[in-house]
DNA sequence: AAGTGGTCTAGACCACCTT
DNA sequence: AGGTGGTCTAGACCACTTA
């Protein structure tokens, strides 16, 4: 209860979420069914439907049809909140690091590999510096833990770069995929990482089991080689509530 | 018109959405209005404005009263898009590195300085590894470009180690704030990002004015003196429809 | 004034979970 | 069976924008 601002639906809401935030409701409690809010507040079913889903949106809560609403867990599970070593210029696959962090915790991850060649989305393409028309390699994964997935992620590379080499295969390559490249001429020599958070797409809130209202971190690292030309765009889309990016620097 | 799965308001919103994804509703055009919409897929008024709502949390749409709903722009402004120079140890305040940039372009960064002493939030108290009880100081800036909103950020200091120094003063510290620390005998060595994509509470949507669907960036950089103690946070919230994080690795 | 979106109600039927 | 959330309808009134 408060005579707060605005509409209802927002009054119920900001009431909830001041007792979530003050602890009165703590992660995984149970809010108030619907029928009771609508009790309580007076208010239609429609507008605590409306109040609630605020609540999910802003990723504070969760519902689960047929059991009720609750209090979301702040669930940035340590074994994801990997490092990354930024001076590792021959793992600069983020991924190499995380698998070898996740097997030392006996964790096994896994991840069935897609090879094909498209037009590169416009973001790729910029990263690239490719022009209209131009093709990629895209080799994409969705990496599972314990058969849960927990990330998705995708390598491009200019078609005409590496049409006839080993990574139109869609087979692992063993070691370092970057050796491929060194292998055609193109040794990586330094990269830059672009970090964004977006919504996921449908297909993404899929593939990652993500609960409504969750971000995702847009990882997306270029390659470029002696002639600081841009060899490879490495993407992962890594879910907000369960990775926590860690950038050392200055460390001996 | 299309015949997908599941209920009629997600295919409301998977066909607009595919509309958008090709291409054949640019960014900035108007959606066809509700009215049409209830039309054309004899819907509800209800069905076609959850459909609407889907679209506008996956920060695809946004809606203006008495205009109408448009696809928004990937508004991803250069400008925003600064560098990071990891090696600035002087400079890590990463405003200033920003400041810098905006002043170059002729744009006026401001921002008004709040200086509290609290108890700090469960995740700063565990970066700076403080116990149950031990305080800070917080130095808290919404920062405005052109008077419009772009960035919060604070900067956390434990109470002990800075409470009878020039950091408690609500005022600018001219030059380098960490050079404070440094006259404290705490000169920072190194520090840690660390980065993570979240929703925004209110309280953020509001003072940064991003459209609900938007997702921000919070980077915390952590700086430790040559005893490897944590002696300060630097809390950045950045919305992530303005701004792209970029880290430069391996460059000469 | 007419069109657009924003809030709210009352009621219906369905799907899922627990007992 | 009974409670919980998920989808959908029909209609009302309000607020904002454009002409």
């Amino acid at each position: 209860m408060a005579r707060n601002e605005g509409s209802l639906y927002r009054r119920v809401a900001d009431d909830l979420r001041r007792k979530i935030e003050t602890g009165q409701l703590q992660p995984g409690n149970e809010l108030p069914s619907e029928r009771m809010l609508i009790g309580s507040y007076k208010a239609s079913r429609n507008t605590v439907r409306k109040a609630l889903d605020l609540l999910i949106n802003e990723g504070l809560v969760s519902s689960h049809q047929g059991k009720g609403y609750f209090v979301r867990q702040d669930n940035t599970l340590p074994y994801y909140g990997r490092r990354l070593e930024t001076k590792l210029m021959g793992s600069s696959e983020i991924y190499q690091v995380w698998e070898a962090d996740l097997r030392e915790l006996g964790r096994e991850p896994r991840g069935d590999l897609n090879v094909s060649s498209t037009e590169p989305p416009a973001d790729i393409a910029r990263m690239l510096r490719l022009d209209e028309g131009q093709g990629v390699i895209a080799r994409k994964r969705t990496r599972l833990v314990d058969d849960q997935p927990y990330a998705f992620d995708a390598t491009y590379y200019p078609y005409a770069l590496v049409e006839n080499s080993r990574l139109l295969g869609a087979v692992d390559i063993p070691g370092d995929p970057d050796e491929v490249l060194a292998e055609l001429g193109h040794k990586l020599k330094r990269y830059d990482d672009e970090v964004r958070a977006r919504m996921p797409n449908p297909e993404e809130e899929r593939a990652l089991r993500v609960p409504p209202g969750t971000p995702v971190t847009e990882l997306a690292r270029i390659g470029y080689d002696q002639a600081d030309t841009p060899v490879r765009v490495h993407l992962a889309v890594l879910p907000g509530d369960r990775l926590r990016l860690v950038y050392e620097h200055g460390r001996e």
